[in-house]
DNA sequence: CGATTTAATTTGACTTACAAATTAAAATCA
DNA sequence: TGATTTTAATTTGTAAGTCAAATTAAATCG
């Protein structure tokens, strides 16, 4: 039991040691809490296993001190190797971290098609992987994890997937099989769970340990950071809150239900109801239809307006509910494509805050966060992280090497 | 830092002796993962504090087993003394529980007004609580700690009232002043939440760390129960479920917004509308009211069934939307008038369950509790169950007594 | 160069948890 | 009935851990 305790001290210690970058011993003690006397045992330990590394101390603040300088301790990059694969319909985007966090190579490969067997998805996956360390010069063997972002129903905790739109079977391991294929731990998770933690390790989210990440893609999706940890919903499941519903009997959702979140802002949603009124060309494709929409809303086309106009609204309230459930600091909307700048505009944002409970407290911040795929794969690289981290520090406990 | 092990596994044991309610120390060191050497030394500092009690086993399965046999412990109920209240409208519901948790004395007393300054109302509450102890032939100093349910929105943490409808003056650090008044440690929350606790302690919530108690009273409240612990809100302040809005400038909520829940399914919305097909009788007062228009949609009045229908679906939808985002086993409907009967009927859940996020896993449980404003009461008594429980355990790490 | 200052390490006392040994208290057996 | 067996609870001795205080290390200052 006594083990208990300098475990805890080790992953407090190294966590303390990431977020820092760079600090001292003795800023470790005073900010952790933890006496000089263990941090001197601990680091020492770190050291020798080559997780961490001393530094020349470069001062900030001029280096007109008196007395035995400051060593600073950080991070050694070269410990490990992670990578993170996000898996979009047709592509993997993947990159590349060291055990620092520091992004070392990215890759993008094609896919076949959409939806895959588990079997050839790992496969592809394994093989963009090896593809990535060689790029990076290393060899496949040396990469220590590896985290997937994927869309659907993930369990993260056993690595089950009850649905995504990526595979073709439904209750899938894919976790294991990702494991068994890469010969490697990999750590599966929801995409939008993982670009919360991306957010809150590397992103706007890394002075706060309370907010709610929405990400929109093609559907709309939610991670919840509270106090610091992924809330994933009691049985492990991520929260879905695209299909939270904002319409009694309302528009139809791809998902068979009706009134969902999704079936109103979703690009799907507004083609649905452009070609109605034919305010978009039928001969383009989907996305660029999209454009056309929106741009013809901006020119002040009625129609157009109209459609959009109810999208942002539905959104806002959306955003609304969870803001009255959730009570969260920050509000973190993240996307890609400038498809969606209709959801971020300044109105949706004002009504949202119209719609919110009224205290005496300021409502929450809400920023927005544009990244590309990288972002998603970013995400997974950072759960793999934390991941090795712990795995790193569960094999000090054992052969006190 | 080493009293920090000590104090957790005092923890541990102490809560298990009071969720097992009588248990051996052989079955504690199993249950808790600690050694029987150190349940021995902890349970033994207990017994000599009078935090719990050695008691004969009464062997549920016959007595015939060698061996020494085990002996019972379990929580000393005169050790403590906890008073709970639930303010309401007109009048404040008391109860008095002792330390195993078993009610002792309940008491109501009628206030003069809905709205009072926080000074009276904290008056109010200590004759009650003196009242209370007298009942049950104690001093009022005898009692430890008192819990207040109070509607509003409460940040429980600090015992800071934003508002509520039962104080004339918004941002009270009522809990400060409760202390005060009280002459002992006073925890108030939203009362929602300590039906959460309630149920959690007492309730259909003991074999479950995870679930939602949704309450209706006048309003919709909510209580969230994440991980056995009572979940807050990032800023310690109550979910809002009642004003999660279930539609786009939809019906006129008295908190100034629409489309708010609580304006679909609470008694002032269903009789707003009832008073425009004047399917109830005016001279009738509003609870009446209400019961006629229950009563006429019974009968298969149109006018009545359609808004009572809406106020069901409403509800549904509110309820499904908390499934999708949180995911929970167990879903409590608490509510103590038979006029909400109609948002706990069959349809109602029914519509919910079609309104949730499919996946191969069954949905969750829901059951519906009845208690009256006792329970409510011996909700705020169970958190400060809690509290006191935590004082006393600080209260042997400092004087090894 | 010695005094001073600050960081890091080492030392020694103290706390804690636990496995193993011991004691306690019963049923069973001869 | 008294020895034996069985199980619970306690005691003992050891190992692990934390930390305050003392010591050592490495710089600046005068």
């Amino acid at each position: 039991m006594a083990v208990l305790q300098r475990e805890h001290g080790r992953r407090v210690l190294l966590e303390q040691i990431r977020q820092s970058g760079r600090v001292p011993r003795i800023e470790l003690a005073d900010k952790t809490g933890i006496s000089r006397a263990t941090v001197t045992t601990i680091t020492a330990e770190f050291l020798q296993n080559g997780l961490i590394e001393e530094v020349a101390r470069e001062d900030s603040d001029g280096d007109a001190r008196r007395g035995r300088p400051r060593v600073d301790l950080k991070i050694r990059g070269d410990a490990r190797l992670i990578a993170g694969v996000k898996v979009s319909s047709l592509k993997l985007s993947l990159v590349l971290l060291d055990f620092e966090g520091s992004q070392i190579a990215t890759l993008e490969t094609e896919l076949d098609q959409t939806r895959q067997s588990p079997d050839k998805l790992a496969g592809d996956i394994r093989d963009a992987v090896a593809q990535l360390a060689e790029v990076a010069g290393h060899a496949p063997s040396d990469v220590s994890g590896v985290g997937i972002g994927i869309a659907g129903m993930v369990q993260a905790g056993g690595g089950f997937v009850h649905w995504s739109p990526s595979l073709n079977e439904r209750n899938v391991q894919f976790g294991a099989v990702l494991t068994d294929v890469l010969g490697v731990p990999a750590f599966i998770d929801n995409d939008a769970n993982l670009v919360a933690v991306a957010e809150h390790r590397f992103g706007l989210g890394k002075t706060h340990n309370d907010f709610i990440v929405v990400t929109i893609e093609s559907g709309v999706g939610m991670g919840l950071m509270i106090g610091g940890e992924l809330y994933r919903g009691t049985r492990g499941c991520g929260a879905e809150f695209g299909h939270t519903k904002v319409h009694l009997d309302g528009a139809l959702c791809r998902c068979g239900q009706r009134g969902c979140l999704e079936a109103y802002v979703a690009d799907y949603a507004l083609l649905r109801e452009a070609s109605i009124v034919a305010a978009t060309n039928d001969d383009e494709d989907s996305s660029a239809r999209v454009k056309s929409l929106l741009s013809a809303a901006k020119q002040g086309d009625p129609a157009a307006k109209t459609i959009v106009d109810r999208a942002g609204r539905m959104f806002a309230m959306g955003l609304a509910n969870l803001v009255n459930i959730f009570d969260p600091e920050l509000i973190i909307l993240a996307g890609e494509q400038m498809q969606f700048d209709h959801l971020f505009a300044d109105d949706v944002i004002t009504a949202m805050r119209k719609s919110i409970v009224q205290i005496d407290k300021p409502p929450p911040d809400v920023v927005i966060h544009k990244w590309g795929d990288l972002m998603w794969a970013q995400g997974a690289a950072a759960y793999a992280l934390d991941k090795v981290s712990e795995l790193a520090l569960a094999g000090l406990s054992d052969h006190a090497a």
